[in-house]
DNA sequence: TAGATTGTTAATCGATTAACAATC
DNA sequence: TAGATTGTTAATCGATTAACAATC
């Protein structure tokens, strides 16, 4: 076990989850130990990266041995967050915000969904993934309640902007940001996660049209 | 207008998309003309990346003037090849099919969505973005007749490795997978782009953890 | 012409790969 | 001990940035 040496660089962080998920796929199917070469098969990268990956955050690897499969996903869930229980809510409980709050599995990912908010009257008091949908003028008092500070934003572009500025007034910190806007949050301690579905279909257009398959990257 | 000089990276594929998005907002808003330092601000890049991306695809500028948005806008649409008209079908119409079907202007993208193929005899006949969701039995048949060559799976993880290989069979090459599975055909000719939410979902777990802001990517 | 801004080369930076000593 | 495989350094590769001549 060594001080960690190389800085972690935003490939690396783009890479965990990745690695948390092909891990916690090996650690299902029983697996008890790899090595980085036969990890890197698997993931398709190479045996240096993993160990260069790796090392960022300390030696997880034992010298003629490998990695201990559960003790690695269990370091990895901890450098991502898993364990620190956000508080999320959702805005916008059309097609896609039903889906994401259904099958996302937010208690595996480190989040908790307490809220789900529309401003269309027709979708308030409907039951979606065990909660009931509030209109969004309740936002504010659920905030000063509840205290979430993650908001998934499922509504349209033009709405966007607007929308997470007031939602940062309510202590929101991060956004998950579905509305095909390219949020950018100027406060300090406000982290965005942009998802362009747009983008990646642009890019499957740009494989298809070239027969050139890009690596993935998400 | 010159010869292309640079190899077009992953990276710069990446990116067109970004580039074409862009554009096409900066045309909506009525601008004729842009300067890389101008499109640089805006989408937070270097005037100097951009330039640099620009001239993979040949000269699309002019010294001392900049660029032209809207023939630079349509040269980019070219590359990607929305101008294809790719064939499409979507695979499973839960929420997140249907939010897919519905939201994705397909048409603005390179694509006609021409069926939808569901194997829950319940969701069978629904109409979801004007077309009638069939059932995957008829799949075979449909293909067939009618020659899609892209199919968007919206199947669960455990469905999407035997589902997309029957596909390969009934001639579909290209893939946008949503199914939480790396999809990965052998097959020449055949590309995946893979859309990987829980990994979007954990890169925000970390962002939100560690208080650092990753850039975009998609 | 003078000013602006590209296209393009060269320099820098960072990330990946290769190699190997350390060590289990 | 011998074999395996890591941790880590050095070498390579590629992508980004800086600079500037070309030119509109």
């Amino acid at each position: 076990m060594s001080v960690k040496k190389n800085t972690v660089s935003f490939s690396v962080i783009r890479r965990l989850p990745r690695y948390y998920r092909f891990l916690g796929d090996l650690l299902a199917s029983g697996v008890g130990r790899i090595s980085s070469k036969e990890l890197a098969e698997r993931m398709h990268l190479t045996a240096s990266q993993i160990r260069q990956d790796l090392n960022c955050f300390g030696g997880f690897g034992q010298q003629g041995y490998g990695y201990n499969i559960h003790q690695l996903h269990r370091e990895i869930g901890k450098i991502i967050g898993v364990d620190h229980d956000l508080q999320a809510i959702l805005i916008g409980a059309g097609n896609l915000g039903q889906a994401i709050a259904t099958h996302m599995h937010f208690e595996k990912r480190g989040f908790t969904l307490t809220g789900i908010f529309d401003c269309d009257a027709q979708k308030v008091g409907r039951q979606v993934a065990g909660l009931q949908v509030q209109h969004s003028d309740d936002l504010s008092a659920f905030c000063a309640q509840r205290h979430p500070t993650i908001a998934i934003l499922c509504i349209p572009k033009t709405a966007a902007a607007q929308v997470a500025e007031s939602l940062v007034e309510l202590g929101i910190t991060g956004f998950w940001n579905f509305s095909h806007y390219d949020l950018r949050v100027d406060h300090k301690n406000v982290v965005v996660e942009n998802v362009h579905l747009g983008d990646s279909l642009l890019t499957l257009c740009y494989q298809a049209t070239h027969n050139i398959h890009t690596p993935d990257f998400l």
